[in-house]
DNA sequence: CCCGGAACCTGAAGGC
DNA sequence: TGCCTTCAGGTTCCGG
């Protein structure tokens, strides 16, 4: 499943490729895809577009385009963009065809990714939270905000609005890393904690970026290849196997609906 | 505002 | 073998 370090990925990735070229069209195989705006406006405002940049914020993909708009794409669940030429792959719901005969292959099994064309980013990306890896992202205001929250701190993680990014797997290896057991009332850390998450979430995800993501499912690279992060998880995706530091089997229990792994040694609940 | 649960999807995996 | 159920989870929407 993409999260930040993935869609980093694909940013650094695929931004070579296509920046300064122009969108030719986009073929639409799944119309629900696009949410906004409705296909008869969108495919003559994107045709003849210059993509200008290429950014990420939280999860999602920013195409900066000439004529002010901008398309931005999030992959949800099960999507990845992959960039070349010939027959588009299994499962593609959509190609953004460029000038030169390259292409974009939005691929997606599960039909959960979007598209939409905007003229202000903002807009879409408003509702997020701090960017984990930003400098104005400080265990100060980290623990300021946990503060008002009681939910599990697992699924405070999860919530983008509340910091932009984190998925199910790097919100487990952060907490397994920091040492906090998933089910904590997020206003319940100390400030030892919460400066201990701080650190580990950016270290978490610093590592998963260097290693160009976590091939779990069905995330790949623009050029078609895996990453590697998941081969350094210690607990995400390992229910039942040995805990790395203290070989106690590691749980898995459902958090809002979510497979959430964790050692219960390491991770006290009290 | 805050929280929890359903809905959106389909391939893979497990049960009988 | 084959049908059926369950699971996977990012986001949005809805109800309390």
């Amino acid at each position: 499943m993409p999260e930040l370090p993935e869609v980093e990925t694909i940013k650094e990735e695929l931004l070579p490729h296509i920046v300064g070229r122009t969108i030719s069209g986009v073929t639409l195989f799944w119309e629900r895809m696009l949410r906004q705006p409705l296909p008869a406006e969108f495919h003559p405002r994107i045709s003849g577009q210059k993509i200008t940049g290429l950014s990420r914020r939280g999860k999602y993909l920013i195409f900066q385009l000439g004529g002010g708009n901008c398309l931005i794409a999030h992959l949800r669940m099960s999507g990845s963009l992959l960039f070349g030429r010939g027959l588009p792959p299994e499962y593609t719901r959509a190609i953004i065809h460029l000038d030169n005969g390259n292409n974009i292959f939005f691929r997606d099994p599960r039909k959960f990714g979007t598209l939409q064309l905007v003229k202000d980013s903002d807009s879409v990306l408003c509702k997020l939270g701090p960017e984990p890896l930003s400098p104005s992202f400080t265990p100060e205001i980290l623990y300021d905000s946990l503060k008002k929250r009681k939910a599990p701190i697992k699924a405070v993680l999860l919530d983008q609005g509340f910091i932009a990014g984190i998925g199910n797997m790097y919100a487990d290896e952060a907490l397994f890393a920091a040492g906090i057991h998933p089910l904590r009332p997020a206003n319940s850390l100390s400030r030892t904690e919460v400066k201990s998450l701080h650190r580990v979430i950016r270290e978490v995800l610093q590592e998963a970026i260097s290693s160009k993501g976590a091939s779990v499912s069905t995330y790949f690279r623009p050029g078609g290849e895996t990453g590697t992060a998941h081969s350094q998880f210690q607990v995400a995706h390992r229910g039942g196997k040995p805990c790395p530091v203290c070989d106690t089997p590691i749980q898995r229990i459902p958090i809002r609906q979510r497979g959430s792994y964790f050692c219960p040694k390491c991770q006290p609940e009290a």
